[in-house]
DNA sequence: GCCGTTTTCGGCCCGACTGTTTTCAGTCG
């Protein structure tokens, strides 16, 4: 059993935490930087040290003669006697201290070393008791800060819903527009980069005026739905809100707003790499504009800020989507100009996952057709349960049969009625324990798509679980497999599954994997997108409505496409009817 | 500890805000 990138990268950050703690120099960023690389690798530290050794590892950015050997120690023995060392001089639980807001690594082993508070139950005795304000550096603000912070830790996992986030964050963008003196507005941090889960909101505004700048300032730490105001200044403002996210305010000049829209959507490892690029030539970029630095580091020219564009171009780079800036290799493909041309947010033409009221969903066939065409799509998939989701209503061979007929009527009242919008006959049909399907073949062949999707026994051991969607996969009946993974984000982990097997057979099936949607399982996730975009698998992103108005979500499968650097020839929904159905296996047969 | 279209040694992103401070350290993004 070999040590996960995301366990490699979580001790090295952590090595830099104690670092930080014992005042180093630079060693701390180090880590940190090798900690990052090293958990947004798409290959196994495990399997790259397999396949080429301590060479090998060394390959990787960050990673130098010193962290690779280190890396070699978790791989061989699971263990590292240096990280042990720093962790036995400040023994305390890093991770459950580092997410209380304001605390650091230097308050860290200050609270440990004059109160031994080594926990998050600790911490929050000493500060009921009151004796972290009587401490040289705290007082009675940074106690009430601290039991703030636990409480909602206790309450929240901290880290919420793209959908749920994105709204609130629309809403007060809106307002924050119509004030007088706002000039542009944008919604921007992780948001804008389209994170499957989001920290807090980050909102981005110039003014033409000072006394604007105030009174956005105090327009925002007074909006209703704010109940703690961290931080609130002139350029920056911080509070929290009743659904207990953060929301930040950053106000700049208009000639600022492509420095500070770049720099506040991040990510952060991505803005010190366009800092370190200017640097390069002697220039300095801040988030108020990219500028030349004069003699003897005394006078600054303008270069650039109005737009981001602007900053890319002057820095050396095609402009490079919000959704790539990961640093997973954009930088580098902006400078050969090699970036995909990403899908759109307008380009689906089809939804190929929909139920109905035949199964699980709330509405009609007919409903379901009218809102997809009100919305501009030209065709969708009825994909109703199975019968072995009996739970759901699932549908058995007779009635499937029924359903059938049932989509006929109604595209012809479709056509009739001038409605230009086509109803394609599926099922999402449940893969069974041994990758057969729930379904006869010879019904699945009537139909025009057949997805397969897995919804019992997820314990099933990496290799059963990998064999049984291969044979789905295998069936020339199953065009697509759907939520492939079958995660759901904040509340289920994936079934374990060999992922890269089950693209490679993807592949050699031409069997398409889906991106669903919906906001809380975003499955297939962005770095496997990636992975099948770089394999020719053909995707899917699909809604999974259950009812009409459920296909806007269709919005956050295509932000967690582009995250996965996905073209629109990589989605076969982004093509017209005809070119799509040569795409699948029904189609081709 | 890492890294190199100026460097294999000498650099390493930058600014705002808070709290407890008489000039700054710590944290955050």
């Amino acid at each position: 059993m070999s040590i996960k990138n995301d366990e490699i990268a979580r001790i090295f950050s952590e090595i830099g935490d104690y670092l930080e703690m014992q005042g180093v120099a630079f060693k701390p960023r180090a880590y940190q930087r090798a900690a990052v690389v090293i958990a947004g690798l798409t290959e196994e530290a495990a399997d790259i040290y397999k396949k080429g050794g301590l060479r090998a590892l060394e390959e990787i950015p960050g990673v130098g003669a010193s962290i690779a050997e280190k890396i070699e120690e978790l791989i061989k023995t699971g263990r590292l006697g240096y990280y042990q060392n720093l962790k036995n001089k400040v023994p305390v639980k890093l991770s459950e201290l580092r997410a209380v807001e304001g605390l650091g690594p230097r308050h860290i082993k200050f609270l440990y070393q004059k109160l031994g508070i080594k926990n998050l139950q600790d911490l929050e005795e000493a500060a009921e008791q009151g004796k972290i304000r009587k401490l040289v550096g705290f007082g009675t603000k940074s106690e009430e800060k601290i039991l703030k912070s636990i409480q909602f830790l206790k309450k929240s996992g901290g880290r919420f819903l793209l959908n749920e986030v994105l709204t609130q964050a629309r809403e007060i963008e809106e307002r924050l527009k119509r004030l007088p003196g706002v000039g542009k507005t944008a919604i921007a941090g992780s948001l804008r980069r389209r994170k499957e889960t989001i920290g807090d909101i980050d909102i981005l505004v110039t003014v033409s005026t000072k006394s604007a700048t105030n009174k956005v300032a105090d327009f925002f730490a007074s909006m209703p739905e704010v109940v703690t105001i961290f931080a609130k200044g002139p350029t920056k403002s911080m509070v929290k809100l009743k659904s207990s996210l953060d929301a930040d305010l950053r106000v700049v000049p208009e000639k600022s707003y492509g420095a500070a829209l770049s720099y506040f959507t991040g990510s952060k490892e991505h803005n010190v790499c366009l800092r370190e690029l200017a640097i390069k030539k002697s220039w300095k970029l801040n988030e108020y504009g990219l500028f030349a630095v004069g003699g003897r580091g005394k006078t600054e020219r303008w270069l650039a800020g109005r737009t981001e564009e602007e900053i890319y171009q002057k820095l050396g780079l095609v402009y490079i989507e919000p959704e790539l800036r990961e640093m997973t290799g954009e930088i580098e493909a902006a400078q050969a100009d090699q970036l995909p041309k990403l899908i759109g947010y307008n380009d689906l033409r089809g939804d190929l996952q929909v139920q109905t009221n035949w199964s699980d969903g709330q509405h009609s066939i007919e409903a379901m057709g009218r809102a997809a065409a009100a919305l501009g799509l030209e065709y969708i998939l009825i994909t109703d349960h199975s019968q072995r989701l009996a739970m759901a209503h699932g549908l058995d061979e007779k009635r499937v049969l029924e359903q059938l007929k049932e989509i006929d009527r109604v595209n012809d009242r479709f056509k009739k009625a001038g409605i230009k919008l086509v109803i394609l006959k599926g099922s999402e049909c449940d893969i069974l324990k041994d990758g057969r399907m729930d379904l006869p073949d010879q019904l699945l062949a009537k139909l025009d798509i057949v997805g397969g999707s897995i919804h019992s026994h997820f314990k099933l051991s990496r290799s059963e679980q990998t064999e049984r969607l291969v044979r789905a996969m295998t069936n020339p009946q199953v065009d697509i497999i759907f939520h492939p993974t079958g995660r759901l984000i904040n509340r289920r982990e994936p079934y374990d599954l060999d992922i890269d097997r089950v693209i490679e057979v993807a592949k050699a099936t031409g069997t398409v994997l889906e991106v669903n949607a919906f906001p809380d399982r975003l499955d297939l996730k962005d770095e496997h997108i990636r992975r099948c975009v770089a394999a020719g698998v053909k995707l899917v992103v699909s809604s999974d409505s259950h009812s009409t108005n459920h296909f806007s979500v269709l919005e956050y499968g295509l932000a967690q496409a582009r995250r996965g650097w996905a073209e629109k020839s990589n989605v076969i929904n982004a093509w017209p009817l005809e070119k799509m159905k040569s795409m699948i296996k029904h189609g081709r047969r």
